[in-house]
RNA sequence: GGGCGCUUAGCUCAGUUGGUUAGAGCGUUGCAUUCACAUUGCAAAGGUCACUGGUUCGAGUCCAGUAGCGCCCACCA
């Protein structure tokens, strides 16, 4: 063995694992059942950083263990092309270099953003690579896969056949800035101060007037009713015409209990297209209103013609210019307003509720054939443990979030991304299509109405949320094999961040058992955000980012990987310091010297070995510590397997058994013939107590520190044959 | 406005059905070491487990409350 370990060698036993087939488990002789772990694909915008460097540990560590125990262990890797991420990225990408994202042709915008994902995808797999992922490349899937698609069209369409999909004109969170609708969980929300406006609504027959708060004056003009509750103080009022203080039209004064009569002045300006509480509320008033809405704000934020005096300001301004128009109309001065305001989640844009056509996912409504909805499918499958959370209290945040579902809009205006497969009719030349409003879902291409016959059809342009799509993951990626979802599916264990619980696993798990009518997988062990030495998130401004790659360049893979998993329990924040990298490249070091020692002058046993009470002692430590790791791994606590794993092989292998021995090995009665035969069958005995409790420590470590006890177990004299690997040895 | 979580050694954190004297890593201090490893070993110092009360033979662990911190959710204009 070489004096030193030498991290450079990690890249050719990556390769020699790799070209072993034994990743994929198809080539694995194992008598268990197969333990399967479907890897969350890395979003293919960038490259890996700290928090991928987390799941592949994890994960890993969990199909080497199952590998080496017996399973035939599926590790199913991908790559997202994550739709609207991927395009924020790009257009950052293109405002670097100076070019307009919005004046591109569509066409070639995809073509451009296709080879960016390609490219880092491309990149990503090397990376995954460099960190020991040992998965299944024959298996890999990408998002935009051909027969991934056709899942998601086909799961598509049967959400529509059963009426759990629909299409429907309302208000959507609009990011005037990315010009594209989010759903609700896109959104987050930033504390303002506005100022609350005193507005006073006349009454046409010229009795006094109705005092209305609002903080958005510039939508005056789009009001088309003022709503009070039944026991305000504006009760009296109800049947009366208040005059729209800029448009001087007459709109109806109604009630409804959805105001509150405590807040502000307890009446409500109806502004059905600008504000979703407005649109509801005329929604069940449509009759009495008779007014039809209107919009006064375009695409891009700006008033648009309708607003009159205010037309082609921003939003921002045309508030300003509104209040000093109204001023007269005002009951008293503006108060500061400290509220919440909902703005895009990537880019802080304030966000512009626009109403659109657009496709949602009924979440809390059953399918018109009878069963179950969405939510219920997910919440009785929780409920009932098939699917069990680590930790445990995600149980909590996952039944609160289901208990209040709103649907759920999938349709997104942006070009990278898989395209909603529908068609609109035009023709509408027979009843059957025109009951279906022209509607045509369709998983393949359209030339013209399969229902009326005519031609004039086109094509839907929006493209689905991305987590539509990626809902289906598990079991899309498991039905492109043949055989693979009957052997694979439900898969066992889930492993990804906490913080796309509700976008990504609670889809999955609603969308696994819609389609499959079994749970997507049994465990979700989620973990939580990477952290520095004093608890800050990592960011590139800070400055404080870890490269998992580069420190893994200079300490090794395997010191990166113990110090991602060792000090953090699941669903915890795990917190990492290049000191802490430090500290696990000196055991891989330990590691290296130790087996060192014990390979020197090694030699195969001339006789049976005759262990001492104290050798079968070490013996039983070493096997009671190996099942303590073992019983831990099966119960995902990763972390403290790899501490038992670390402070054995350390503080009792290393400080204890193998400094005791040295004593017999080197031993002087070695060197006085009368005691010479004794001490030399002792000194053999220690020797091979050494090297069988250092092979299984290898074994033991191999899951965590993949690397250095591979290039070891090269050097063991007594490695099995067959393929003279440890991955494959069994635990 | 609702909910969840955290508070344990100087620092970062474990402590999973309540059970001897509360642990680890890093850091600190002292000593050792040509002998696999200074990327080392041995040893030491360091904690009223946030606070208050309760359940119990027994509480860091269970219950209630208080304080500080963090996070998530939410269409009161």
């Amino acid at each position: 063995m070489d004096i030193r370990y030498d991290q450079s060698g990690e890249d050719a036993i990556y390769a020699k694992w790799e070209k072993s087939g034994y990743f994929n488990p198809d080539n694995l002789e194992r008598k268990g059942k197969p333990f399967t772990i479907i890897m969350p694909p890395p979003n293919a915008n960038g490259s890996l950083h700290i928090g991928h460097a987390l799941f592949v540990t994890l994960q890993d560590i969990m199909i080497r263990y199952y590998r080496m125990n017996g399973r035939k262990a599926l590790w199913l890797p991908g790559a997202d092309h994550a739709g609207f991420e991927t395009q924020v990225v790009y257009n950052k990408k293109l405002e670097k270099e100076g070019r307009s994202f919005w004046e591109i042709p569509k066409d070639k915008l995809y073509e451009e953003i296709k080879e960016f994902t390609l490219a880092n995808k491309q990149y990503m797999e090397s990376q995954l690579r460099k960190l020991g992922a040992s998965c299944d490349w024959s298996r890999e899937k990408f998002t935009l896969d051909d027969d991934i698609r056709e899942v998601v069209y086909s799961t598509f369409k049967k959400l529509y056949d059963d009426g759990l999909i629909y299409r429907a004109e309302r208000p959507v969170n609009w990011c005037a800035k990315h010009q594209t609708t989010l759903s609700d969980l896109e959104i987050k929300y930033e504390e303002k101060v506005d100022k609350l406006y005193y507005v006073k609504y006349s009454l046409s027959n010229g009795n006094g007037f109705i005092e209305v708060a609002t903080t958005r004056p510039e939508t005056i003009a789009a009001d088309i009713a003022i709503a009070v509750h039944p026991k305000s103080k504006w009760a009296e009022f109800v049947g009366a015409k208040a005059l729209n203080p800029l448009t001087k039209k007459e709109m109806p004064v109604i009630t409804d209990d959805a105001v509150d009569p405590d807040f502000g002045t307890g009446a409500l300006k109806i502004t059905p297209y600008h504000d979703s509480t407005d649109f509801e509320i005329w929604s069940r008033h449509k009759k009495e209103i008779e007014l039809e809405p209107i919009s006064v704000i375009d695409r891009y934020g700006k008033m648009d013609p309708s607003a009159g005096a205010l037309s082609g300001l921003k939003v921002k301004d045309a508030r300003e210019k509104a209040a000093e128009i109204l001023k007269d109309s005002f009951s008293r001065e503006p108060e500061d307003y400290n509220h919440q305001v909902s703005v895009c989640y990537k880019c802080g844009t304030v966000i512009e509720p626009r109403v659109m056509k657009q496709w949602f996912v009924k979440m809390t409504d059953k399918p018109n054939k009878g069963g179950s909805s969405l939510r219920d499918l997910a919440v009785r499958a929780v409920r009932s443990k098939k699917v069990r959370f680590v930790s445990s209290r995600f149980e909590k945040e996952f039944m609160r979030w289901m208990a209040d579902l709103r649907d759920w809009n999938i349709s997104r205006q942006i070009v990278w991304g898989i395209k909603i497969p529908v068609w609109y009719c035009d023709g509408q030349d027979n009843d059957v299509c025109r009951s279906k409003e022209g509607i045509i879902v369709s998983e393949s291409k359209l030339q013209k109405c399969p229902y009326c016959g005519s031609e004039n059809i086109r094509a839907e342009n929006d493209v689905f949320d991305t987590w539509f799509s990626s809902g289906q993951w598990p079991f899309a990626t498991l039905m492109s094999k043949s055989g693979d979802f009957k052997k694979f599916y439900p898969t066992d264990v889930m492993e990804t961040g906490w913080d796309i619980l509700f976008f990504w696993v609670a889809r999955m798990i609603m969308f696994g058992i819609y389609r499959t009518g079994k749970v997507p997988f049994k465990t979700v062990y989620l973990h939580g955000l990477v952290r520095d030495k004093d608890r800050q998130k990592m960011s590139k401004s800070k400055g404080n980012v870890v490269n998992p790659l580069e420190v893994a360049e200079v300490y090794g893979t395997d010191a990166v990987r113990m110090s991602l998993v060792i000090g953090s329990a699941a669903g915890n924040d795990p917190v990492i310091s290049e000191d802490k990298i430090r500290g696990y490249r000196n055991f891989t070091t330990k590691i290296w010297n130790a087996a060192r020692f014990v390979l020197m002058d090694y030699a195969e046993p001339s006789r049976k070995p005759s262990f001492t009470a104290r050798d079968k002692a070490d013996l039983k430590e070493m096997e009671k510590t190996k099942k303590d790791v073992a019983k831990h791994i099966e119960k995902l606590d990763f972390n403290h397997a790899a501490e038992i794993a670390y402070h054995y092989f350390w503080h009792s292998f290393a400080d204890k058994v193998i400094e005791e021995s040295k004593e017999r090995i080197k031993s002087d009665d070695l060197k006085d013939p009368s005691r010479r035969k004794f001490a030399e069958a002792d000194a053999e005995a220690a020797k091979e107590k050494l090297i069988i409790i250092l092979s299984e420590c290898l074994k033991m470590l191999h899951p965590f520190m993949p690397f250095v006890t591979e290039s070891i177990w090269q050097n063991m004299p007594n490695k099995t044959k067959k393929g003279n690997m440890l991955m494959i040895e069994p635990w």
